[in-house]
DNA sequence: CATGCACCTTCCCATCATGGTAAGGTCAAT
DNA sequence: ATTGACCTTACCATGATGGGAAGGTGCATG
């Protein structure tokens, strides 16, 4: 299969198969006569795989180590799991910035009359005129 | 005002601070015969003003949006607003998406023994083996 | 005065995931 | 034989940031 075909088959485009291939988070794929990259099912899969792990955001060398573990069949479910639980961990820590970011602003805004004159906490905040407001703190959502 | 105080004094590293000069972001700085940079205490509001604003999570292009308007005795708050209102939104969805993440992620982390035994429903779905959680949509918070 | 140290200058490279483009090779169908 | 779709490598770009090299400036201390 040609890596067109195995960008739509693993919904990874053939832009990043071939990146994937130059840092070695894939084996080099198999070449045809012509020197065209070849594609089995098992590279789809794991393609599959990768692409998978990237839409939860697992970095690069966090899907490193899931393929390792994927392929190993002595893994334990045990490291699997610590391996995931330090991602919420990431993850909730950005959440936390991003709301952080999104609740500040969103008090300034409803302190914004937004009409034609000029006068705007959200300017003045930027500008050091008066201090930025400190939201209170969200608890994070619990599943 | 050297760069390096002027980085300690408006919490920006040198680094950026030049790089923000080279793309044209603040005005290029005065030089000193040995053509050190040299700032005053409007510049380093200016880059304070900026800090804060990349603080909020302003893209580059925004903040520029948010210069200007700092700058222009005649602007109307409604668009400051509009923009801060914009960002908010583009927030939000950052949130929503890490958010969806972080839920799949904690399905699947809790429904893992995290035992020395290889079966992992996390390795699974990554596989597309099962069929990855689709959690429930997650309220926005609102302020 | 000379040496050293702290600071500055420009320039280049790296990140991370991704895309664009250019110049050229392959292949199947017309 | 030509065309068009596809492939190859190689380089450049993003955005915000940092690292480092090679070399200049300026001040304090011996």
């Amino acid at each position: 299969m040609q890596i067109g075909q195995a960008a739509r088959a693993s919904g990874v485009s053939t832009k990043m198969i071939r990146h994937y291939e130059a840092i070695g988070l894939i084996p080099a794929a198999d070449r045809r006569s012509s020197n065209y990259r070849d594609y089995d099912h098992d590279d789809i899969h794991r393609l599959g795989f990768i692409r998978r792990a990237r839409d939860l955001g697992f970095s690069m060398p966090e899907i490193r180590d899931l393929l390792r573990l994927w392929g190993e069949g002595n893994r334990s479910s045990a490291e699997v799991k610590q391996l995931a639980e330090k991602h919420i961990t990431d993850l909730d820590a950005r959440i936390g910035l991003l709301r952080e970011m999104r609740d500040t602003l969103s008090i300034l805004s409803h302190a914004c009359d937004g009409d034609s004159r000029p006068h705007c906490p959200i300017i003045e905040s930027l500008a050091g005129e008066v201090p930025l407001p400190r939201p209170q703190l969200a608890e994070p959502a619990t599943v």
